[in-house]
DNA sequence: GAAAATTTAGCAACAGCGTTGCGTAATAGG
DNA sequence: CCTATTACGCAACGCTGTTGCTAAATTTTC
C-alpha cells in the first residue's frame, strides 16, 4: 500500500500483516495455521504473535486439544481492538459507516446533501455525522481514521479532488488535508468503486485473487483489485469501464463516443427492458474477462441491486457461457456483501488496510 | 515476481535489485543518485555496490568532478555480465534472440517450424538454435537461462502448455519442465504478450509505469504491465484483448460472441482499408484506457508494423481526442522500440527479471 | 602556498529481524 | 510410571540496514 524502505522495520510490518490477514480469513487460528500459511518458521510465528497479542490485536481464545501431544493455543483476531469510519459521498448523499478491524459494519446512517453542496457543506456533514456515532460510542484511541470513497476524478496519491463528474464547486479541492484539519485524524481518499472492492479484499483477507466491483448508480464504473492491491492506474482514474464503446454504431455517449456501455445499458434501463441492460452491462463483463482474467466480479450500486435477481442472472450465464473453456477459468460471480454499505464500508478498510493490511514494496518513481 | 518469504535475505535482494533498476535506467549513476532513488542510506547504497561489484553486475567508470568536495565515484552496469535467451514461439516460426543484462539484443535469427509442429519438434528447434548462438559466443557461466513465449492458453506458474491456439499436438505439455531437462537451462514460460511488455518494462528501469502492449498478429492481444510487474490474472489468461466486444450487433467471431474487435478489425484490415483497422482498433485502445488509466501504450506485431504510420496515427489521435480531460491525464503512445523481436526479447527478459529484477511479495494463497 | 570548507566514502559498533539448536511443558497410550 | 508425540520458547547466531565518527580528496579562501 504505501511507499517503504526496505529494511528491518518493513520486515516486522510484512509478516505481522500476514498474520493479521490470516486472522481476518479465518474465524479462528493457531500457530501452525500460521506457518504453513506463511512459510515463516514457528519460532518466527511467536515472536509475531506475541507482538500482536501485547498491541491488542489479537486474543488467545482456548485451545485445541487434537489427540497425542501439548494442546496448541488458539488465538483470534480481536475484532473491536480497531475501527475505522467510511464515507461515500455521492451527489445527493452521504452515507457513513463505522467498520471493525475484522471489516464488520456496526453503524451505517444517511444523509442528504445539498444541491451542488460545496467542501464546505461536505465537511461539517463529515463532523456532524462523526460526532453522532461517537456520542453513543467511546472510540478511546481505537479509531484509525477516516476513508472517503467518491467519485473521480481526483488524485488519490495527494489526496486532491480534481473534477468530481456532475458537481459544480469540486475543481482542485485539496479534500484530504481540509479534512484531516476538520476532523482531526489521518484521511483517506479514493475513489468510490476502489473503495468498493477494498471492502470485499479486505473482509476475504488473503485467499482474494483479482477482482472487479462493479458499481451500476446512474453511471457505471469497475473497481479494480490486482495482484494483491487496488489497481488505480497512472493517474487514479481507472474504472471508468462505463465508458468503453461496446456498440461501435451505437447512441452518442456524453463522453463524446459512441455506443459507450453505460449509454447503451441506460437506454435500455430507461425503457423498462432491465433483462436487455443487464445484457449489455454482462457482455462488458465477459470483455473485462477477457482482457484482465478475473477470478471474482462482484456486482453493486442502487441501480443494479433494485434489479439484482435479473443482473446476477443475466452475468453468471455470460461468464458461463460467453467465456471459452470453462472447465480451468472459473470465475465466481456475486452480489457485494454489503449492499448498499460497500463504497463507505471500504472506504474505511482502506483505512484499516494502510496501517494493518499486507504493505506493498512500491519502489519510489525517481 | 517469484515468492518469498520476507526474511532478511529478501530485503538484500530487494536492494540490490533496486540498485540495478538505477543501473538499467540511466547510463552512469552515483551512490547519491542511488540514494535519493531508493531512500536507503548512504551507508547502505555502498554495501550493496560493494556486493554488485564484486558479483561483476556493475563496475566503476571514473569519477564526477562536479565543484567543491571529494569527487564522487560514477557507476555503470556491465551489460555483458549475464545473459539471457528468449524464444518467440508462433504458429509457423520460431524466433531466437540473444539479450544482455541491459536488454539489448545481441543475436536475433527466425527458423521455420512446420506445419502443427509437435513439442519434440520444437525442444530439437530450440537446441539447435541455442547451439547456433553458442559457438561463436562463449556464455562462460554468463547465461541465465532461456524464456519462451507462446500463444495461450497456458499455465505460466507450472509451466504447462494449456491449448495453443490453432496448434494440434498442444493440450497440457508441460514445456516448461521438458525444455529445461532438453537444454540444461532454466526456463521461464509465459504468453507471447506479456513477455513482450516485460521487455518495455524492463528496458526502461524503474520509471515505467502502468503499461499495454497491443500486438497485432494474425490475431490481436495486449499484454499488461501493472503496478511494477506483469498482470497475467488469476490464470495466465489475461491478453484476450482481441475477443472483447466493440461492436453488439458485429460478425460472428471463432469465440463465439458477435462483434469482437479482433473480426471487426480483420474484417475492414482483409477488405484493404488499413485506415478503418487502425480505427477499430484504437476504440480498443481507449476503452483499456478508460478502464485502466494507462500511462504507455506499446504497438507491435508483425500485421501493425507492416503498416506502422497508420496505426501509429490512429492510436495517437484517438487516445488524445477521445479521452477527456487530457492535460492531466497523459498517456504515451509509441511503436515498439524492438520490432519484431520484441516478444522473444521479452521472454529472455523475463528470465534476467527473475533473477536481477525488482522482487514483488507474493504472499502465499493460504 | 597553507588553512578552511565541503563533499564523498568507509570502518566499527549497534539494534532488530528471522533462523537454528535445543531444552521444556503438556498430553495420550502402553 | 515411562515413552512417544506435539507445542512452545529461551538463547545464540548470522545477517540486514542504521548510526556515529573518522579519513580522504577536492575547491575555496586567506
Amino acid at each position: 500500500m504505501t511507499r517503504t524502505t526496505a529494511d528491518v522495520t518493513f520486515l516486522r510490518g510484512y509478516n505481522q500483516a500476514l498474520v493479521m490477514a490470516v486472522g481476518r480469513t479465518v474465524p479462528t487460528f493457531e500457530r501452525s495455521t500460521v506457518v504453513t500459511a506463511t512459510g515463516l518458521t514457528p519460532q518466527a510465528v511467536s515472536k509475531v504473535i506475541a507482538r500482536l497479542t501485547a498491541d491488542g490485536l489479537i486474543r488467545s481464545a482456548g485451545v485445541r486439544r487434537p489427540g497425542i501431544g501439548k494442546p496448541a493455543v488458539v488465538y483470534e483476531l480481536v475484532p473491536d481492538s480497531r475501527y475505522a469510519i467510511g464515507a461515500h459521498v455521492a451527489r445527493r448523499t452521504l452515507r457513513l459507516v463505522l467498520v471493525d478491524l475484522a471489516g464488520r459494519v456496526h453503524h451505517s446512517a444517511v444523509s442528504p446533501l445539498p444541491r451542488d453542496f460545496t467542501p464546505e457543506h461536505l465537511l461539517h456533514a463529515l463532523r456532524a455525522g462523526i460526532d453522532a456515532i461517537t456520542t453513543d460510542w467511546e472510540p478511546r484511541g481505537r479509531l484509525t481514521g477516516v476513508g472517503i470513497g467518491m467519485i473521480g476524478p481526483l488524485d488519490h496519491e495527494n489526496g486532491l479532488v480534481r473534477d468530481a463528474h456532475g458537481l459544480r464547486h469540486w475543481h482542485d479541492v485539496p479534500l484530504r488535508k481540509l479534512a484531516q484539519a476538520h476532523l482531526g485524524l489521518p484521511v483517506h481518499l479514493d475513489k468510490d468503486v476502489t473503495a468498493g472492492v477494498t471492502a470485499e479484499a479486505w473482509r476475504r483477507g488473503g485467499t482474494f485473487g483479482d477482482a472487479v466491483l462493479i458499481m451500476v448508480e446512474s453511471g457505471i464504473g469497475g473497481g479494480f483489485w490486482l495482484g494483491g492491491t487496488a489497481h488505480r492506474g497512472a493517474h487514479t482514474n481507472a474504472g471508468e469501464f462505463g465508458h468503453t464503446v461496446v456498440d461501435l454504431d451505437g447512441p452518442r455517449c456524453v463522453c463524446g463516443r459512441h455506443g459507450c456501455l453505460e449509454v447503451v445499458h441506460n437506454r435500455a434501463a430507461e425503457a423498462g427492458d432491465i433483462a436487455r441492460a443487464a445484457r449489455v452491462l454482462a457482455v462488458g463483463v465477459v470483455n473485462l474477462l477477457q482482457t484482465l482474467d478475473l477470478a471474482h466480479v462482484v456486482l453493486a450500486g442502487a441501480d443494479l441491486l433494485r434489479h439484482q435477481g435479473a443482473y446476477l442472472a443475466a452475468v453468471e450465464e455470460a461468464v458461463h457461457t460467453q467465456v471459452p473453456r470453462a472447465d480451468w477459468l472459473v470465475t465466481d460471480v456475486a452480489l457485494s456483501s454489503l449492499g448498499a454499505d460497500v463504497i463507505a464500508a471500504g472506504a474505511a478498510m482502506q483505512v484499516l488496510d494502510r496501517q494493518y493490511g499486507v504493505p506493498g514494496l512500491i519502489p519510489r518513481q525517481g
